[in-house]
DNA sequence: CCGTATTTGTCCGTATGTATG
DNA sequence: ACATACATACGGACAAATACG
């Protein structure tokens, strides 16, 4: 695993080899919000000193999944519900834009791809496999937003992503939402297809609201002792 | 000056303070896009080691405003003509959400504060004082992101307009820009005020789309050899 | 193309502050 | 409330790579 990273270690640095895993320790949900996180732990882990890994930190304490107190250390960042809510209109701001430019510049190429996204879910819907359907359907985004080829949008996009998963009740989703939200996949590349903007923006604007909907009708009200 | 930050030290970390310091060296242009960093003159600057530097620039680094090449070091980030007008694009669908939401949840009192900037910058253009437009233009916009409540719209939406200092042909806007850019705050303002969301909305992308059209129109042609 | 100076990358040591018994 | 253990915070030193003459 050391070695591994040092052979890697030419072409990108430590620290950002650091800040990589210790995402993937935190989305994976190893470390869970509000966990502490340890400098020692992780430098011990990764065969390197403190040095690399207090930079690492730093740099996922900017992009918003971990945050520091001054002489107490970094502590896994916890989203309450309200700070949800507000990802989720952010990011419905930022999809319908991305199905609007899609539908303006997509290529006929594009345009299979995403079809076959849809029929690959179709299966994966029909036969009740939620695992699969979760996997399709984070490559199905992430094409929409990466095809308008605006970079800052598709960074944007998948970084709020990233901060929903620190939300603690997430992925409630299942059965019926699955049926649910894959319908409203069909309209939004229908729309795209039609290379109709104003109809895109809206269904991918709709997209994640019902997202939104769904995940806070399912949240049970939970005091919020820390808005920040 | 060294004396300064250590007095502060106690409530916030040494990097933290680094990252503002040089983020505010950045903006306002000492350093300028494509410069190189070096640590020991950033060091030596603030009478520290290389060490909170190193972690001050990992976080300016997430949030977007330099860049880092592996064995050579740290550069402020250069933003070309079509990064610009992505972000340009981004910053318009965040605004046109604070609008609507802000014409959704303004208050009475927030109502009266928006109307006193625009009576402000009214002052402001009708004096040709070009300098403090800029200055209260961009308290009113910051206002705005605030004043929807939405913390992760308004950080977003502030970091975008970070990012948009880092492009060479900016703020050429004056003259009669400044009279039709501020033309538009009046609509917007009149909107919010009739808590029309829809209005709001609309009002606020059209303001933004127009400063990315007058932006992009005085910008020479220039060669894009640098996309990233 | 080679040698030297500069700069980055990493590790370690010490001090200071915080939590715990 | 006090002492001890632990973790963070910062500085400094050494090795390696890069840039420059």
């Amino acid at each position: 695993m050391t070695l591994h990273a040092i052979q890697i270690l030419r072409t990108s640095s430590l620290p950002m080899l650091l800040e990589q895993e210790i995402e993937h320790v935190i989305l994976s949900g190893e470390f869970s919000p509000g966990d502490r996180i340890i400098e020692m732990e992780i430098a011990l882990r990764f065969g390197t000193s403190r040095g690399p890994v207090r930079e690492a930190l730093r740099g996922l304490e900017s992009s918003g999944l971990i945050e520091q107190v001054p002489k107490r250390g970094f502590f896994v960042r916890r989203l309450s519900a309200k700070q949800a809510a507000d990802v989720y209109d952010v990011r419905a701001a930022l999809f319908g834009l991305a199905g609007k430019l899609l539908a303006e510049r997509i290529t006929d190429d594009g345009i299979t791809k995403l079809k076959n996204f849809v029929s690959d879910m179709d299966t994966a819907v029909a036969a009740d496999d939620f695992s699969r359907y979760v996997t399709l359907n984070f490559a199905f985004h992430e094409f929409i937003v990466r095809g308008t080829g605006n970079t800052a949008l598709a960074q944007q996009y998948l970084a709020l992503i990233k901060h929903l998963r620190l939300y603690r009740a997430r992925s409630l989703m299942f059965g019926d939402s699955m049926h649910a939200s894959h319908a409203e996949h069909h309209i939004m590349v229908d729309a795209v297809a039609a290379r109709d903007p104003a109809k895109a923006y809206a269904a991918h604007v709709h997209h994640v609201e019902t997202a939104k909907q769904r995940l806070m009708s399912a949240t049970p009200i939970i005091s919020e002792h820390q808005e920040k």
